[in-house]
DNA sequence: GTAGGGTTAG
């Protein structure tokens, strides 16, 4: 057992008083303890300690008191000799259980022991728990998901009188709220009211960002601000809220927030400016990321691997294998498994197969990272996506993972592209999927292999398809479209009429469709499952062209349209926002469920491969 | 001596 944690090759010997005969008990102890407060290593601690232990007289309560300073100081060096301290106390105090129930608590992997530690404490009776005591046994809980113990935690704390405290409280809310019990949560948070800290509002908005319940996030942060003014805990959920959410104009509010009334350790700190990177990137500016990237005091592994990943969602695989070099060459420290699922997704992208192969390698054999399904899923549909099936199809069946309903979906998704690869295999593949999702499949398996079959004029096999789905109840997720204006948010679906500027935007698509017939535009039917779209060139119109003309409609010079979209973009959505760009001279950002495409000049940055 | 902060494929 290594006990101490700051080498000192040769201790320093202190000068301890050497006699305490009667009389100058206090003084001795004083002395000690000055000594202990001017005292910088584990060693100098240890020869306090002894001597302590020679010294005074255990029964003393200075003595006591030396004891919990020494506690206190091992605790935060060295756990195990601070267990070595307390039990030479005969009678510990509870600040004492409590120092070391904090320093379990707050060290990853003695969560467990902080829990028996504090049952320990229960069970022996000498010391009740106090209000220091709860929050750190109920932290534990919430780093171990531990809701039957934090529940009993809770109802001690009841049973005690120390549920009012505003720590207990704050404490009980991040804890129901790690263990998913929103709820639960939201209960002590309203029970609090008058008592509410900054704290406990930031526990509880960031419980609902972490859930994905940006909105309600958002309200209670409006709430928040009639009591509270912002800090830098705060202001991180909104900016991860406004990620989420992709609420561009929002989430620089939130930035210009924090560097006009945060004070400058918020400004220039590490996860603020991650967090503004992650955001920027998810709300479609790559350039203000790279900005805030750029002049970031200080990175870590974290803010590189945002950049990276943004990068990569943004198709600038140059751009993301460059920053990952960058990395290498300036940092002291390592890239990690997620920085490889950023320079595998960005080799993904643009269709690099012999550089997603090398940095796969590069990962297990330079860097020694176990690849996870997410690198190996990424490699598949990489491989798969570029023509590779059998390869792909190879690594699935090999790979040391699981695969999981994803993967499987990334290779009949490439099947579905490629008339070469065969029927059989393709089924297979849809078999594996549905036995996979455990009869849950997404009805974009259906989709898929309808689709297959439609392209092999399989027309028997289609309407099987369509039957089963019927008969299971699968729906296609509808398509919906987001854009946001002056601040608000629109939000549309295929053949959207309810929009109250309905008429005008209808004016608008006429506009587009004569303009795209002028230069020979004719639309492309691949998707024979959507019949809709053959009824009529309004009524099927998916919902990224309805919001594209609305956003035409709210042009102003100079700014792109941002388009947020939940399904992937159809080839001929594709092929018409190119044209739009180039016809009515404007860009167009479109995040789709997989990455952003940028459109300008009648060209898209994914160069179609997407 | 007490509470609250980060990442990931498609």
């Amino acid at each position: 057992m290594v006990l101490a944690t700051t080498p000192t090759p040769r201790p320093h010997h202190l000068p301890l008083p050497n006699t305490n005969n009667g009389d100058s008990r206090t003084h001795h102890h004083a002395h000690l303890l000055r000594l202990l407060n001017e005292c910088t290593d584990m060693s100098q601690l240890k020869q306090i300690h002894a001597h302590t232990l020679r010294t005074t007289s255990p029964t003393n309560p200075h003595t006591l008191f030396l004891h919990s300073r020494i506690l206190h100081f091992s605790s935060l060096a060295d756990i195990n000799y601070a267990f070595r301290v307390f039990d030479q106390v005969e009678k510990p105090n509870s600040f004492m259980w409590n120092t070391l129930l904090r320093a379990c608590a707050r060290s990853s992997e003695r969560e467990e022991q902080a829990i028996l530690f504090y049952c320990k404490m229960l069970e022996e009776g000498d010391v009740f728990p106090d209000e220091y005591t709860f929050p750190f046994v109920l932290r534990a809980c919430a780093y171990l998901f531990a809701l039957s113990e934090g529940k009993q935690a809770h109802g001690n704390a009841v049973k005690l009188g120390f549920d009012s405290d505003v720590y207990v409280s704050n404490s009980l809310i991040h804890l129901y709220a790690s263990c998913g019990c929103l709820e639960l949560a939201e209960k002590v948070f309203e029970e609090m009211r008058e008592r509410r800290s900054i704290v406990s509002w930031n526990v509880m908005i960031d419980s609902y960002v972490r859930v994905g319940e940006f909105e309600t996030a958002l309200k209670v942060f409006g709430e928040m601000q009639k009591v509270f003014e912002p800090d830098g805990y705060t202001m991180q959920s909104v900016i991860n809220a406004c990620a989420g959410l992709g609420a561009l104009y929002l989430g620089m509010w939130a930035h210009g927030y924090v560097l006009r009334k945060c004070d400058s350790t918020v400004a220039s700190d590490v996860l603020i400016n991650s967090s503004l990177v992650d955001m920027y990137c998810k709300c479609g500016s790559l350039k203000l990321a790279q900005q805030v990237f750029d002049r970031m005091p200080k990175r870590d592994v974290t803010s590189w691997n945002y950049m990276i990943l943004g990068l990569a969602l943004h198709g600038q695989a140059e751009a993301a294998l460059k920053c990952f070099d960058c990395l290498v060459e300036t940092e002291s420290f390592a890239p990690n498994s997620i920085t490889f699922v950023g320079v595998l997704s960005a080799c993904n992208h643009r269709g690099m197969v012999e550089e997603g192969r090398k940095f796969f390698d590069m990962m297990v054999k330079d860097y020694r990272i176990e690849p996870r399904l997410e690198h190996y899923g990424c490699l598949v549909d990489l491989l798969a996506r570029a023509g590779f099936i059998d390869e792909a199809l190879n690594l699935v069946t090999t790979m040391p993972v699981k695969p999981d309903t994803v993967i499987w979906r990334s290779l009949l998704d490439a099947c579905s592209k490629q008339h070469e690869a065969s029927i059989e295999l393709s089924e297979e593949v849809a078999r594996q999927i549905l036995k996979s999702s455990e009869g849950h499949a997404s009805s974009g398996v259906y989709v898929l292999l309808s689709r297959i079959y439609a392209s092999a004029s399989r027309w028997n096999d289609v309407g099987s398809i369509r039957k089963l789905m019927a008969e299971d109840g699968i729906t296609k997720e509808p398509g919906c479209s987001l854009i946001e204006i002056d601040g608000i948010i629109h939000e549309f679906f295929a053949g959207d009429t309810s929009h109250p500027r309905s008429r005008e935007i209808f004016r608008v698509l006429d506009t587009i469709k004569e303009k795209l017939e002028a230069v020979g535009y004719a639309p492309e039917c691949s998707h024979l499952i959507d019949e809709k779209r053959w009824q009529s060139v309004g009524v099927g119109l998916h919902s990224e062209r309805i919001a594209i003309a609305f956003g035409l409609l709210n042009l102003k010079p100079g700014v792109p349209i941002r388009i947020f979209k939940n399904l992937r973009i159809c080839n001929d959505c594709h092929k018409v926002t190119k044209l739009i760009s180039e016809l009515f001279d404007v860009e167009i950002i479109m995040r789709d469920r997989a990455r952003f495409h940028h459109f300008k000049d009648g060209v898209c940055s994914c160069t179609d491969y997407w």
